[in-house]
DNA sequence: ACACAACAGCGAGCAGTGCTCTTGACTTTC
DNA sequence: GAAAGTCAAGAGCACTGCTCGCTGTTGTGT
């Protein structure tokens, strides 16, 4: 992305104003709908265009869900970010309910988009990695910066027991090289049990795996797990 | 489901059949393809008819879509009880092992069922609960029983702290009576942690969130977190 | 100032989807 | 043998993604 500030010609500018709205258009039909309903046809309808028009702008079907994916990753990276920020960076603790509560509270806002970023993946599409490894790890990264600042402070309890065995062994340095991590390895698995467990608890509650009725307090069920979690991490 | 025995005549029988034929060609398809991408007219072509007789035995695709729901619910509510069954009834530690790597297996054997039942919600499909709630609670009634008889067995390590607040509490009560439990709150919060946890840590590996090759020792990953969510869950 | 090339939009068309409705044939029952 | 019930077929509707040839416009370099 070696852009200069402003996009010179009003050509274009033209042309990144059609693509920012036919994104926006996606976005909305993927939150009414979902993401195996984004139809490229209803958002040329939307557009006041031909459906064989937007193909000028965007490859196809794919690449619009791609441009999604980046979307929301985008913005629940901001959110999370943001809430994460406002809280004091010595309070790991709080930090990190403070995460596990925006992406929460992202989710339930947008289930259809929250899905096409957790869910099933949609049949026949393969997101690019190249473009969304990046965006599509800022939570997990975000997360990752709490335990191990906590860790370098020495406010991490080194769990008890269960030794971490060697095969596992080698992916944790892996991450912990590559994320630039102190965290020793049963410490970081223990924050990997959080991560998913925190996704898999939002999972549960934007799917629909509650029954109607099973909890009616909700925001309590989730506090106290993350209550749990924060200690499983180690975070006292 | 007042049926006798057998279906008297002839017909009946031809009809059950032709009906059983969809379901395990729907099953293919689903497995192949996905759910957003099961198609009648494709399973109308392998079952060499015309797209429109088949209607005369499904009602719509939404009515395939919960037939194969259940019969996946079945499937994998197979599974997990024959694997909990086959240990040791006072190994309670071992039971709730035996039954997060059922589904786990199963997930990982069937990932498009699995994505049906635990994914995204299909678009525009709403499964009739009074049909699937029963099939679709077998697994966490089983983890449930395993904690109860664990307490019962005087068992279950009293959690350390976390009161549980009273608006949540109402909601395990419920829970309690309804599956005739006996576990208290704070171990009831628990044992649904440990089951958000298991599917949140298999989902994020059938729906490749976890990079493509972030862990390569991902039986020693799960097994770890498995082990975790047992203490947490009160299994000592 | 003008010619040209790039671009944007159109509309027809292909192959696929779910679903409905009518028509004709076959089978069971009376 | 006639009436009733059942089944498959086929045509048709409205929708999907996507391609291609055709126009008119628009920006730009000479």
């Amino acid at each position: 992305m070696a852009d200069p500030l402003k996009p010179q010609t009003p050509r274009e500018q033209a042309r990144a104003r059609t693509i920012e709205q036919i994104i926006r258009l996606g976005r909305e039909h993927l939150a009414l709908h979902g993401a195996a309903a984004l139809s490229l046809r209803a958002v040329a309808r939307d557009l006041g265009v031909v459906s064989s028009a937007v193909y000028r702008y965007v490859e196809s079907r794919d690449e619009l869900l791609t441009l999604l994916l980046i979307d929301a990753y985008g913005e629940l990276g901001d959110a999370v970010e943001a809430a994460v920020g406002s809280v004091p960076a010595d309070d790991f603790r709080g930090r990190f309910a403070a995460l596990a509560n925006a992406v929460r509270k992202w989710a339930l806002s947008e289930p259809a988009r929250y899905a096409l970023l957790f869910g099933s993946p949609v049949p026949g599409y393969q997101a690019p990695a190249e473009r969304t490894t990046g965006p599509g790890t800022r939570v997990v990264i975000g997360l990752m910066g709490i335990l191990d600042s906590a860790y370098r402070a020495g406010k991490l309890a080194a769990p008890d027991a269960a030794a971490v065995v060697p095969a596992l062994s080698a992916d944790l340095e892996a991450i912990r090289s590559e994320m630039d991590l102190a965290v020793p390895d049963a410490l970081l698995a223990r924050g990997a049990l959080a991560w998913t467990s925190v996704f898999g608890a939002i999972s549960f509650e934007v799917f629909g795996q509650y029954g109607a009725d099973t909890f009616s307090a909700r925001d309590a069920l989730f506090q106290h797990h993350v209550d749990i979690l924060a200690r499983v991490a180690g975070l006292g």
